[in-house]
DNA sequence: TGGCGGGTCATTTTT
DNA sequence: TGACCCGCCA
């Protein structure tokens, strides 16, 4: 069965009930295969799961593709040579192992560019293509030579054989090595195909070829699955996700029964019909219409601001004015953005208003460099071979086996063939110096802490470790701010393992099942446990916020380049999934939609200018709400931006109206006649003369005659200030008069 | 061995 | 702008 389900037409309750139904039925839970990708929509099913059909739903085997197959394959491990209790790598582990195998393979990083290698590794693994496939490839190998890269395949092998030395495997192998068991060991996968009668798919559009085979194997014998997907919802395209596995489903069944899910539930007509419009164009498509019957409700706003800070602000005052309006509260705003980076501007604003706020997403706890620190120490006690883990912490605290030390033991590890490990706890053999006993009392500490592992509950060892590593002395000895917040971290961590400890429901409660327990969570979902359903605005990318809906959304950065991303104009397929991407930011909202956008924005550490999306000149205007201020030839101060705030208190308001903070009461916007694209409002573009080359600001003087990318050919009228931060008051031929910071301003020397 | 300072580079998006 | 890497020096 498949069920195309467009955006806010009722999915998930579609599939809670489906599952639900089946219980009711008599089926045993543990017969019911559920995955999903995230672990919050997991926990979301399997909650509304257990509303309808109670503890039951505890039984089910429900969760995401990479926590349900480490489950089996550590069930499994030994079929495939595997230690049951292998380490999971995530990315940065296997990032710097990629950065460590190029130092010793002695190749160049910038060809090599770490993050290239692994996109590249784990696209061959997400296709099950294995390194003597990938060396015997023609087509891959023609490739990579092409590009100067042609020791690609002897770094994919080097990468695998550490990781395999270390009882090591990265996120995609918890996908590639369950399809080699199920390859290799026909009773394994015997077993788990008569186990699991029913199999539900959310999301299908996102799987990739691996996880599409998987799923194809376990549903061979009963053949009963159902997917369900929104082909127009797949965003997950640059990490190997195949949407051919939707459009292709019917191939594979041929009894298939399609449902198409048409009506949206979430949101107004007008949200629902710019959606519409948005998605019309693009090309690969499954035909179905998605209507609302909700009210019209309001249009979708657009709003112009001339930086990215004014963005923070318009939008920061936007949901104060909107919460007080209509009393509403914080929790039922939304901001989304394209890039993590653009957090901050809205973070600043939203503070300064004091309004609550919560970020889904970036730095995760797990993420924190103390945090990797501890359990670290907890991976190295429970697998000795992870080598990551080892690295990070043989020398942290400090005890005096420097680089050099590892070094030496990486290279003899790699020529005898052994993990680092075990010539870490034989360095004797293998180094001499002064280290070489603080290697050995490093190799006795891990070992008594394994012993108390085994023999203890997860708390009582993990504060063990904790302090008899050093690590909490060397975090308490720290008393800047940020010391105390390691400190308190860690102190949080442990409280968590506490908890863990007292769990009823777990029977082995050592501190190597607690560290399973964490290895796939990634993301806050202990944070939001912990947080409930407090009052905040929520923060997020867009990716974050798929499957999440709110009354209020905004979109900001509303920018080509930013969104869609600079990256994704290269190829109609990138440039389609990026369109997708912004199809699922505007169906999160329910009630109100409103998308912003700055003019200038800092990018890099330096303030370059933007232009409107176009995004949102793709939306039938009908739906639209334009607010986008006067036109952008109006005498502008957008550089000074610090300045004017110094100067006017607040910021607000300012001779040009070119300022939006003025326009936190939302004037009405002033109509648009006809369809005209709004980019067109910006004063025509000046072309710069073919070696357009910026002169030194040093050199500028008071009269002289310059060049400018952007604005033309213009006069310098006033010079103030003290390099490097002086300005420039420049009459522009075609531009106006505007004023510009040297630094920043690339302006050419015409004549002086 | 370890700390510091300057240079370089990066921004998609996530399990 | 800020994270990270590398080289220099104590």
């Amino acid at each position: 069965m498949m069920i195309v389900a467009g955006a806010g037409s009722g999915k998930t309750r579609v599939i809670t009930y489906r599952i639900a139904h089946l219980l009711q039925k008599g089926v045993d839970a543990f017969r019911i295969l559920a995955l999903t990708f995230t672990n919050k929509a997991a926990k979301e099913m399997r909650d509304r799961v257990a509303a309808v059909t109670g503890d039951e739903a505890r039984n089910l085997w429900m969760g995401t593709f990479h926590s349900i197959f480490a489950r089996i394959l550590r069930a499994e491990a030994e079929l495939i040579g595997y230690p049951s209790n292998f380490t999971i790598y995530d990315t940065d582990d296997s990032k710097s192992l990629i950065k460590a195998i190029l130092k010793e393979l002695m190749l160049d990083d910038k060809l090599y560019n770490p993050n290239f290698v692994y996109q590249r590794i784990s696209s061959a693994k997400n296709n099950l293509i294995s390194v003597s496939e990938y060396m015997e490839n023609t087509q891959i190998q023609s490739d990579d030579i092409s590009s100067g890269r042609e020791r690609l395949g002897e770094i994919y092998q080097t990468y695998v054989n550490r990781c395999y030395k270390a009882g090591a495997m990265d996120f995609d192998d918890l996908l590639f090595k369950t399809n080699i068991l199920f390859r290799d060991h026909p009773e394994a996968l015997h077993k788990y195909q008569h186990k699991f009668r029913y199999i539900m798919v959310d999301e299908y559009q996102d799987t990739n070829f691996s996880q599409y085979l998987i799923v194809k194997r376990l549903a061979a014998v009963h053949q009963n699955i159902c997917v369900v997907g929104d082909d127009a919802q797949s965003i997950y395209a640059f990490r190997g996700a195949n949407i051919q596995n939707i459009l292709n489903f019917e191939k594979d069944y041929p009894d298939l029964k399609i449902f198409k899910l048409e009506q949206n539930y979430r949101s107004t007509k007008n949200i629902v019909n710019a959606a519409n419009s948005i998605i019309a164009n693009n090309r690969d498509q499954l035909e179905k219409v998605i209507f609302s019957e909700n009210e019209p409700g309001e249009k979708i706003k657009v709003i112009r601001t001339v930086s990215d800070n004014e963005e923070g602000k318009t939008v920061a005052g936007s949901i104060l004015t909107e919460k007080t309006t209509h009393g509403l509260r914080f929790k039922d705003f939304a901001i989304l953005y394209r890039t993590n980076a653009q957090s901050r501007a809205m973070e600043e604003a939203l503070r300064k208003l004091n309004i609550p706020y919560k970020i889904y997403g970036g730095l995760s706890f797990y993420q924190r460099k103390e945090i990797r620190d501890l359990i670290a120490y907890f991976r190295v006690t429970v697998n000795h071979n992870d080598e990551q883990a080892l690295k990070r912490i043989i020398n942290y605290p400090i005890r005096g086996i420097g680089k050099t030390s590892l070094d030496k033991l990486v290279l003899a590890a790699d020529q005898h063939d052994k993990s680092l490990w075990e010539v870490v706890e034989n360095s004797k053999q293998f180094i001499g110096g002064r280290s070489a006993e603080a290697i050995q009392n490093f190799a006795t500490m891990i070992k008594s802490f394994a012993v108390m592992v085994k023999n203890h509950p997860a708390y009582d060892a993990a504060h063990h470790i904790a302090s008899q590593s050093g690590l909490l002395k060397d975090l308490y000895n720290d008393k800047s701010i940020e010391g105390l917040s390691r400190y308190e971290n860690i102190q949080e961590l442990l409280n968590g393992i506490k908890e863990f400890s007292e769990r009823e429901d777990i029977e082995d409660k050592s501190l190597a099942v607690y560290l399973q327990d964490i290895a796939l969570l990634t993301g806050d979902d202990k944070v939001e446990e912990k947080e409930g359903d407090s009052d905040t605005v929520s923060l997020m990318t867009i990716h974050a916020a798929k499957g999440l809906e709110f009354p209020h959304v905004y979109v900001v950065g509303m920018e080509e380049n930013l969104f869609p991303s600079q990256l994704s104009l290269n190829s109609r397929s990138d440039l389609e999934e990026e369109r997708r991407l912004f199809y699922v930011a505007i169906t999160r909202a329910e009630k109100k939609l409103t998308l912003t956008y700055a003019n200038t924005r800092y990018r890099w550490g330096s303030l370059i200018q933007c232009e409107q999306s176009r995004f949102i000149d793709e939306i039938d205007p009908k739906y639209l709400e334009l607010d986008i201020g006067a036109p952008f030839a109006a005498p502008d101060s957008t550089y000074f931006d610090d300045e004017r705030r110094a100067w006017q208190g607040a910021g607000l308001g300012t001779a040009e109206r070119t300022s939006p903070s003025d326009r936190l009461s939302f004037s009405r916007p002033k109509p648009r006649t006809g369809n005209a694209p709004a980019r067109n409002l910006a004063v025509k573009k000046h072309v710069p003369t073919p070696d357009f080359a910026p002169d030194d600001p040093a050199m500028i003087r008071e009269g002289m005659e310059i060049e400018h990318e952007k604005f033309g050919f213009g006069t310098i009228v006033k010079l103030e200030g003290r390099l490097p931060d002086s300005k420039a008051t420049v009459l522009f031929k075609d531009a106006g008069q505007k004023q510009l910071l040297l630094k920043f301003a690339k302006l050419r020397i015409v004549n002086g």
